[in-house]
DNA sequence: CTAAACTTGACCATTTTAGTCAGGTATGTA
DNA sequence: TACATACCTGACTAAAATGGTCAAGTTTAG
């Protein structure tokens, strides 16, 4: 039970994006040499924030990225279901007729993983950009 | 951020194992059958229950498995450790001398996934073998 | 003595991950 | 108008993880 680079870079990001877009766009490669993350790899992920709506983008010299909301809308769900990175605890989903392992009834702790798939999708709706900016601030060296 | 198959499949055989051992010692096969889970599989599976000291083994004919602790002093965080499913939510650990991503400090979002981690942990930690055993009696068809 | 069940370790196909690479296109500035 | 900067797109891929299988045992009840 991991979580993908690709979710932990797009929220390190976007963290990085907020911290500076009040003054000017910034450009993908600042935020690629702040945070060490490949600027092909990090073209990759906002190519889906922007998708979602979560960034606007100005092209040209001196364009780059920009929030498209407010910190305090953006979640983690946002962010993550942007970057397709999805909280999967079972194999066995609704849509399927069959219960589960090809089974006619539901396995039997099918409970549990929804309860936990619930349980961590409540923390991930719970936390906005805004949040993070502020823990951030408080805590900075 | 997915759940493995490993750990699901752990604690699957488990409560089965749970709700037949007051009996009789539970073979694998029945395990396997009942749940639908390759034979070789859980074979690899309770060999690492029982070094975690979670199962005892019986061997020759009628023998099987039998759990070696209360259901209740089962705890998903025991069972998880031992089939090496662990929640992992960053690449930087505390061992590194360095900070995350190979910068001096800390990410920005360390304090993010930390506190994810914990929060997931907790709900490992609170949920035992007696818990899943009623949950399940209860909503069983 | 033999069948049922545990034990161990090697092996492997597939999928996912975490990117790289190679080309573009748009636009502000000199 | 040139050109540097930055966005944009899609193909490609090495390495790791996943989800098993296979083979060859050992142990013990009956």
């Amino acid at each position: 039970m991991k979580l993908t680079s690709k979710g932990r870079y797009a929220v390190m990001a976007l963290v990085d994006l907020a911290r500076f877009d009040n003054i000017n766009p910034v450009s993908l490669r600042d935020i690629s040499l702040r945070q060490g993350i490949s600027l092909d790899y990090l073209e990759q992920i906002f190519s889906k924030l922007k998708k979602n709506e979560i960034v606007k983008s100005i092209r040209g010299t001196q364009g780059g990225y920009v929030l498209n909301k407010n910190p305090n809308d953006i979640k983690l769900t946002n962010i993550f279901n942007a970057v397709d990175e999805k909280v999967k605890t079972v194999q066995c989903r609704k849509e399927s007729k069959k219960g589960c392992n090809g089974k006619a009834t539901k396995c039997i702790t099918h409970n549990l993983w929804d309860e936990l798939e619930t349980h961590i999708n409540t923390f991930f709706e719970n936390k906005s950009l805004k949040d993070l900016l502020n823990n951030n601030k408080e805590t900075r060296v």
